[in-house]
DNA sequence: ATGGCGCGGGGTCCGCGA
C-alpha cells in the first residue's frame, strides 16, 4: 500500500499535479492538506478514489482519498476550534490521522492556538495502544524538529516552526511511541518537504522539513520504501505547491 | 526568463502562508 501526504496549497489549483501524482506513483491513499475549498466544492480527483473531505472557505482544509474502502472517519476535535485541520480515517485496519497544524507565530496569539491544537491532538491519541494498533499520523505539522530539518539552523534559531516548545511537541510524539519514518530512512541527511515560493528557495536548497509520516511500531515494521518527491516542486509549469509530496510504501 | 511567490475572495488589493 502506497500512502502519500501532500500539502497541496489549494486542490483546485493543483488538480492536474495531483492526478499525475497518483497515476505516476501508484498512490493508494492520499492525505492532502490546505485544500482551501469548502467540502461540497471539492473537485473529483478520480473515479478510482473515495474521498472524505473536511474543508472550509478560503483557508486550511484536509482531505483523505483512498482506493480502498474508508471504513470509518471522523472530522476531529478541530471543529470546536473553528478551523478544518484534522481528519481521521480507518482504511485497511490502519488508523490514519491527517493533520494540518497551525503555523502560529513567534509567541503571539496564533502560537497559543498551535499549542492548544497539539494539546487536543495528544488528548485524542490516548485511545490507541501504539504497541498493538497500526496508527499513522501524517501531514503538515509546521514543526522543524532538529537542525537537520532546517536549511540553516542559525537563521532558524528563534523562528516559528523551530521554537523550543514546538520541538518539544515533536519529541513528545516520538517519546510516546511514534516513529519518524522519513528520519529513519535519512538518519543524517538534510531532507526538506517545504520550500518558500519567495527568493528562489527551492533552487538554493533553502528548505524546511515540515511534513511528517509518524507511525506506530506495528506499522513501522511494514515500511518498505520512502520517497520525497522534490522533482515535482522544482518544475515551473504547472505551478507546484510550496510543499513536496512524501510517499511511504507499506508491505500490506 | 541565469531569476525568483502564489492562493482565494471578490478584486484590479488584501490577508495569509512559514
Amino acid at each position: 500500500m502506497r500512502l502519500c501526504t501532500f500539502n497541496v496549497n489549494s486542490i483546485r489549483s493543483r488538480l492536474e499535479i495531483v492526478k499525475n501524482l497518483v497515476e505516476e506513483w501508484g498512490i493508494d491513499v492520499l492525505c492532502m492538506q490546505e485544500i482551501k475549498v469548502e467540502s461540497d466544492k471539492f473537485p473529483l480527483m478520480s473515479e478510482d478514489f473515495e474521498c472524505v473531505v473536511h474543508g472550509q472557505k478560503r483557508l486550511n482544509g484536509v482531505a483523505t482519498c483512498s482506493k480502498y474502502p474508508i471504513e470509518e472517519f471522523e472530522r476531529g476535535f478541530d471543529g470546536e476550534l473553528g478551523e478544518a485541520r484534522f481528519l481521521y480515517t480507518l482504511i485497511n485496519k490502519i488508523h490514519i490521522i491527517n493533520i494540518y497544524a497551525p503555523l502560529g507565530d513567534n509567541y503571539g496569539e496564533r502560537f497559543e492556538y498551535k499549542i492548544y491544537f497539539y494539546d487536543k491532538l495528544f488528548e485524542w491519541l490516548k485511545r490507541f495502544d501504539l504497541t498493538k494498533n497500526k496508527v499513522v499520523i501524517c501531514g503538515d505539522f509546521n514543526i522543524s524538529f532538529t537542525s537537520l530539518d532546517v536549511w540553516d539552523e542559525f537563521i532558524w534559531d528563534g523562528e516559528v516552526t523551530h521554537l523550543p516548545e514546538e520541538r518539544a511537541i515533536m519529541g513528545k510524539l516520538l517519546d510516546m511511541g511514534f516513529i519518524d519514518v522519513i528520519r529513519e530512512f535519512y538518519p543524517d541527511k538534510k531532507v526538506f518537504t517545504f520550500y518558500d515560493y519567495r527568493g528562489g528557495a527551492v533552487y538554493k536548497k533553502e528548505g524546511l522539513r515540515l511534513d511528517y509520516v509518524l507511525v506506530s511500531k506495528p506499522l513501522f515494521e511494514k515500511v518498505r520504501e520512502v520517497e520525497i518527491l522534490t522533482s515535482i516542486r522544482r518544475k515551473r509549469k504547472p505551478t507546484p505547491s510550496d510543499h513536496v509530496p512524501v510517499v511511504v510504501e507499506f508491505d500490506l
